[in-house]
DNA sequence: CGTTATTTTGACCCATGTCAATACGGGTGG
DNA sequence: CCACCCGTATTGACATGGGTCAAAATAACG
């Protein structure tokens, strides 16, 4: 499970703490003592290119990352919920931009110190290996998304995976919220924010989902919107795929 | 800068190895003592699913790593040629398989061996944090190909990037070896083989690169090309973007 | 309540996919 | 060495998913 630290850690903050007991170790917990910062809505935390100073740990709120190409274009590479922290594999200098999409409190760490503080303690540096591998896991998903999905089967591996974040059961009726705007989705999903609106109204014909306002999606038939997927989803505990390739 | 402890490592090889003069820590060295294993075209050196159990390092030949969605349909995650490593930040079991596309000579190591040296040299722990973070930033461009480029320029793209492993002065004509299937490319692209086919025959047409035979390409005019793949190329040198995003 | 941003829908078009035929190349056996 | 065969690549004709452009509807915001 993906959040595991996330829960744990944000659990941590209500324990009071005795000295005695064995802190459990977690990376995020490295951001206790900052500052919190806020960033209203549309406010940028970094941009592509400027001097990766610092990692983040998202408290709460929304963020895009994104790049921008020469011509104008915009690829979303993701966004960053509460609990999640931001630059923890970064390079010298920031490989996208940031904005708040919501309003956004985070903390913020030198990368220097955290890297030192990290690979000084046996029992974070694994914490950090495995977070990298979930990145590049995450990275790797949205590439068959983006190579191999059609704009449906990409919309709704979008809904699915927003709704397990929220934790809910993955059977019956699901609320997501999306604070996220349809331009985002499209740009995220490699589509026009037309074809993203198409779609979803098209899933609410079909009474896939229901669609409570701009930013709130009922998801009514799990079983069907899975299949729809494509089968992208939840590919972690599936069984090995053995089909023969084509060549 | 993303490589300079790759560059640093593969000069390192050209060194006349003094007793007295301490190592220069590299991850490819942790091979050396491994037996060489062969791979015939099409050998798979592993599946998608299974306990990854090893870490690779391709000595010669070229591999290609791809999953296949529950339907049949193949995304081509990427590709290994030789002096790379596969699998250095894999988790529990592979998230792809691997093939070889032509012969294949590597070697192999223990994953829990190879993170428990890694783990334990203060001089290798960065490195494999360096490679990581390069691994993401290949993953992040391709998604950016995948998000937002039209065929032709993710033609020209993979072209280019194939141009930019040999090495060859990035002025004028190239001659690149493409050892990969236009289907294998068109997976890679989140293409059809036509469409590859047909672009490729299109920039023929234009002059822009020439045909030698299925397997070697010669890029004729590199500053037409660069223009044509839409600005995803060389981005790790590029000034900083800070163009205005559309919300 | 206007004013403006965002979303939705419609009409149309084009890039890319699909289906099918042909051409090419590289190996094999006679 | 040649004829054949089969896998790969190329090209053509056609279909269509999704992009583009434009307008209307809805929601957010003073």
């Amino acid at each position: 499970m993906y959040s595991s630290h996330l829960a744990a850690s944000s659990r941590s903050a209500s324990i009071p703490r005795l000295s005695l007991v064995p802190e459990i170790a977690s990376l995020e917990r490295l951001f206790v003592s900052q500052p919190v910062e806020t960033f209203e809505p549309g406010g940028a935390v970094f941009w592509e290119g400027d001097a990766a100073s610092h990692v983040f740990h998202v408290h709460e709120g929304c963020l895009r990352l994104y790049r921008i190409l020469p011509d104008g274009r915009r690829a979303v590479m993701g966004f960053a919920h509460g609990g999640e922290m931001i630059g923890v594999p970064f390079p010298a200098s920031y490989p996208y931009s940031a904005e708040a999409v919501t309003k956004v409190r985070l903390r913020r760490l030198g990368r220097g110190r955290f890297n030192a503080v990290v690979d000084g303690s046996d029992s974070l540096r694994p914490l950090l290996l495995a977070r990298m591998q979930q990145e590049l896991g995450v990275a790797h998903k949205h590439m068959i998304v983006l190579a191999r999905l059609s704009a449906e089967e990409r919309v709704v591996a979008f809904l699915l995976s927003a709704a397990r974040r929220t934790g809910a059961e993955m059977n019956h009726p699901v609320a997501v919220e999306l604070p996220i705007s349809r331009l985002d989705i499209a740009d995220y999903l490699g589509l026009t924010i037309e074809t993203v609106c198409r779609t979803i109204s098209k899933l609410k014909r079909d009474g896939l989902i229901t669609v409570e306002n701009r930013h709130t999606v009922i998801l009514n038939r799990m079983g069907s919107l899975e299949k729809l997927a494509g089968g992208t989803d939840e590919v972690d505990d599936a069984p090995p795929l053995r089909i023969a390739a084509r060549h």
